[in-house]
DNA sequence: TAGCCTTTGAAGAGT
DNA sequence: ACTCTTCAAAGGCTA
């Protein structure tokens, strides 16, 4: 990850890091995307948990009052290089930041870690090998601490480098797995310990690894690790293994370091294929990968009995050939991930659905170069996936989840479904709605790719549009529903995501995120708030509006 | 206990 | 070309 790292700290997540740190302790100032958690945790919180549908936007009138998130990227940057330049000094290098990072900005740190023939200093090696068992980090050096090789003891005054869970700096790249972290842990725990037979840091206790390694106790494995230098302690499983073992699942995928790191980091237990043929090269597979034992699916559930029992068969076993791959996760998701914890230790909420309105509207919050960066890693995950899964398509998923409400709905008949368009027709266009995901600075009002958002000209023309947020009349029964802005193609293409710097990403952001169905927010009918999306309002206005209210509408 | 809820983004199917 | 649908994560809640 060149663009990630190379560069040093000062890269974007550095900055973007930074940025969330300097603007922590400002009340007003917060940075959107994190600062303003308490407020806009408490005003989530009585607006979302109470359900009381009320969208009225003054749960939200202090994001709408918060300054917009841009900052002096100057200053940050240099703040970051002052950083930076202390985290090679001091002491609590190995600390861990209090801050939910940005996974991938963890690693730049390495780059000075390499020595001149490229290879990686042992040190730094141990800390990737210990995030990243598999990785094939090229060898020997120092890290400041060779004990401390665990990431959770990276710089906190280097928010850059790592993240307060101690994941894995590509922790969204490597979590195909129920990975979620529980905040309160303190990194004490993750304390590191050298394996006095090889002398190399050992790797965490399961209960040590990154919750990116989900190990669930009952299925706590017996997973060897196939390297050696991350061999478990005696009788410690690492990994848990069904019963058919491993298997690598992407046959003749030539993958750099990075690649595979970002690869072998994603393993999870409860994605272990059963083993058809060898093994990766690093014998864990793919956390993509649900194991079919692991996550059945009732493909068949349908069926009769007697048809059931025959086709149970034959559908099982080519489960097993063909092991559920989960799908990618985007920008948003991994974003969703990463943030999650914090979101959940900053309040009491638990439940994730109103957790995730808070993220979704810390992600609106995000500048555009956090954004790129999550997008960036999200575009990065797409591209290993479609290596690793060749064949794979979006589609093989398909029906593998229950049937959903809305389908049921559908198949109820059209009832519902004209109930909405009916509750749309009603709604008064200016009627006050839920806080704005966010009101300024959002990717939003950026270029198409990061650096484009410093220098390009581009980037005021898009500025209208981009404000248009993706928009949902919040609905309680119903599932989301989506407005089409066939027509605003500029107006979304605003909403693309960053192709930051390079990759093929970079030539096909463009179509589908234009085309794509923007959820109508209420927030964005909230006038003052998005006052370019208030310009917006009369092409929504104008598309045929499915709002789905709440039941008692 | 399966599914809902809720978010955004990506991809594929459908028109 | 555009629209619509599904799925990805997550965990409390609900029927």
């Amino acid at each position: 990850m060149p663009q990630l790292n190379s560069g040093g700290g000062d890269e974007l997540g550095a900055n973007d890091e930074l940025i969330r740190f300097k603007d922590e302790g400002e009340q007003e100032d917060k940075s959107p995307g994190e600062g303003s958690a308490e407020g806009d945790l408490a005003d989530v919180k009585s607006s979302l948990v109470n359900e009381s549908e009320n969208l009225s936007s003054d749960s939200d009138s202090e994001v709408e009052r918060r300054p917009p998130p841009r900052e002096s990227f100057e200053k940050h940057r240099d703040y970051l290089s002052e950083a930076f330049r202390r985290q090679h000094q001091d002491a609590a290098f190995f600390k861990s930041p209090p801050y939910a990072g940005y996974p991938f900005l963890m690693i730049p740190d390495l780059g000075g870690h390499y020595l001149p023939n490229g290879a990686l200093s042992p040190s730094a090696r141990a800390y990737l090998q210990m995030k990243w068992p598999l990785l094939d980090a090229p060898s020997t050096a120092g890290l400041k601490d060779a004990r401390s090789p665990s990431p959770a003891h990276l710089s906190n005054k280097v928010p850059v480098v790592q993240h307060p869970h101690h994941m894995h700096p590509l922790t969204p790249l490597i979590t195909y797995s129920n990975d979620h972290f529980t905040p309160g842990t303190p990194p004490g725990h993750l304390s590191p310990e050298i394996d006095p037979k090889t002398g190399i840091p050992r790797p965490p206790h399961p209960s040590e690894l990154s919750p990116y390694y989900p190990l669930s106790p009952g299925a706590m494995g017996q997973i060897h690790h196939p390297l050696g230098w991350l061999m478990p302690q005696q009788g410690q499983p690492m990994y848990s293994i069904p019963p058919g073992g491993f298997r690598h699942p992407y046959p003749a995928l030539a993958m750099n370091a990075s690649m595979s790191s970002l690869v072998s980091s994603r393993f999870s237990p409860h994605m272990v294929p059963p083993p058809p043929h060898g093994l990766h090269t690093s014998g864990i597979p793919h956390p993509a990968i649900v194991s079919p034992v692991v996550k059945q699916e009732p493909s068949s559930g349908n069926l009769s009995p007697n048809l059931n029992q025959k086709s149970n068969v034959v559908i099982k076993k080519e489960e097993e050939k063909k092991p559920h791959i989960k799908k990618p996760l985007n920008a948003f998701m991994l974003y969703m991930k990463e943030m999650r914890a914090k979101v959940v230790a900053e309040c009491t909420l638990k439940e994730s659905a109103a957790i995730n309105q808070i993220l979704g509207r810390r992600w609106h919050s995000l500048s555009r170069e956090e954004q790129a960066k999550y997008y960036e890693l999200a575009r990065k995950e797409r591209q290993l996936h479609s290596q690793l899964y060749p064949t794979w398509s979006a589609r093989d998923n398909y029906g593998k989840r229950k049937k959903r409400k809305r389908e049921k709905q559908i198949q109820e008949g059209d009832h519902a479904s004209k109930h909405k368009k009916l509750c749309v027709q009603h709604l008064p266009a200016d009627k006050s709605c839920d806080s704005p995901a966010s009101s300024h600075g959002s990717m939003l009002d950026s270029p198409a790719t990061p650096s484009a958002a410093l220098a390009s000209p581009a980037a005021p023309a898009a500025t209208h549009s981009e404000q248009a947020q993706p928009l949902s009349l919040t609905t309680k029964p119903e599932s989301r529903s989506h407005i089409s802005l066939s027509h605003s193609a500029a107006f979304l293409a605003s909403k693309s995501p960053p192709s930051t710097l390079s990759g093929p990403m970079s030539t096909s952001v463009g179509s589908p995120l234009i085309s794509r169905p923007i959820p109508l927010t209420s927030s964005m009918l909230s006038p003052g708030i998005y006052p370019s999306a208030l310009q917006a309002l009369p092409l929504l206005q104008a598309q045929p509006l499915s709002l789905v209210t709440k039941s008692s509408d």
